[in-house]
DNA sequence: AGATCATCGTCAGAAACCTGTCATCCACCG
DNA sequence: CGGTGGATGACAGGTTTCTGACGATGATCT
């Protein structure tokens, strides 16, 4: 039976999760980042891989990509402090079994790792923190949108929206997912929220590419 | 070719869940309780469920544990607004290959729903987005058809319209026909609204390759 | 605490848009 | 030349979307 890969560059991370994987009855191999854990690889038979997303050298994502390159179809649960939808999106795409946001329950993710055990050019080094689209851009600390020279402030619910637009840019939005995904089931089907929304952000952000699909929803167009 | 089962007691929940799934390509059916979910199974052929934990009759854990009683492998995705960990751990244990809590995220329930989907459906395997034909390009998301550099907006109508005839393409397509399609039955034989949506896509495309057969319908030409 | 302010959902009216009908005109066919 | 079927422009009714105003709420400041 082959072993648990853990990828991780924090030590303590690293240790606990052996530790809790062991007492599991799992054998396990670390690695401290990208390109050593891609190295375990080609060295041990790995059953299963745990990979942080944010690592030096490859990130998760990175080594999970090489992986299925190659052929490689390990199971790989991602791990990651991003809460992003993008990222979860980002990595269940590109193959990973399942996608764990810490902070974990450990007992969740041991469920998840029994349940498993038995997978882009476009390079993300450490830019996480802006969403760039069309001459904006979003700092998603900040809450704030620049667009040219001009910086404006979103309020919550505006920069959720914005957010949401632009993570998808270029598919259609439909009203009751937008109402769902950045309002949550709170409401009736009878509210125009979602309108009222995208108004005040048209009127904010003079040229928002985002288009109105009648009927339906709507789109930022523009990449 | 299989369909995917959402069963959950709330109305709003399965209409929501269906349309994104539809969105997406996949084929649905829905039930409002644990028992109407395994006769669907019986009736049906499902590629994947989405159980919703909370449900009259049987709740989405028994009927995990039924299925797989049976031999029933489907892969099953668990959805509760329970956010216990204990939950999670026996939906996981029980067989479910994966477990969201709610309110989860559109894009990355249907990431996960990629992702555990055991035959890839066929109605829209991604490519589908556009329709092309003789210099027409037809975004079927955003209702769009660009011709050379210039990107049309269509209406409803006009949309289904001109997606049937480019699907068609070569065939002559008889006004009955387009009208049975388009508008469903209500129409009596005396209304010309074929007649009229031809005439305005004709006005808005230019040199739309649309040819008129006098006394039978329409044709489109052109590859 | 009281005052002030920003946020945000609701609502109602306005604006924009869609779409079927009709009357009229035109092209083709015998 | 008459007749039929198709094209076209105007219009009206209905629907969807936009927008500005308002009030509730909660945070911040004095």
């Amino acid at each position: 039976m082959g072993k648990i890969l853990v990828a991780d560059d924090e030590e303590r991370v690293r240790t606990f999760l052996s530790r809790s994987l062991v007492a599991d009855g799992h054998s396990v191999v670390t690695a401290p980042d990208g390109r050593a854990a891609l190295d375990v690889f080609d060295a041990e038979a790995i059953s299963l891989a745990l990979l942080d997303i944010v690592m030096p050298y490859r990130n998760g994502l990175q080594v999970l990509s090489e992986l299925r390159g190659r052929g490689d179809r390990t199971p790989v649960i991602v791990l990651s402090a991003v809460t992003e939808v993008a990222a979860r999106v980002q990595a269940l795409d590109k193959g990973a079994v399942d996608y764990v946001s810490k902070p974990f329950h450990t007992a969740e993710l041991m469920a998840r790792v029994r349940r498993h055990i038995v997978h882009v050019p476009e390079q993300r080094p450490r830019e996480d923190r802006y969403l760039t689209a069309a001459d904006i851009v979003l700092d998603l600390d900040r809450r704030k949108a620049r667009v040219g020279p001009a910086e404006i402030s979103l309020t919550e619910r505006e920069f959720s929206m914005l957010a949401h637009l632009m993570r998808r840019r270029g598919d259609v939005c439909r009203r009751d997912e937008l109402l769902n995904d950045i309002w949550g089931q709170a409401f009736g089907p009878n509210s125009n929220v979602v309108d009222v929304c995208v108004g005040r952000l048209r009127s904010k952000l003079r040229e928002l590419p985002v288009e109105t699909i009648r009927g339906v929803g709507y789109c930022f167009y523009g990449t």
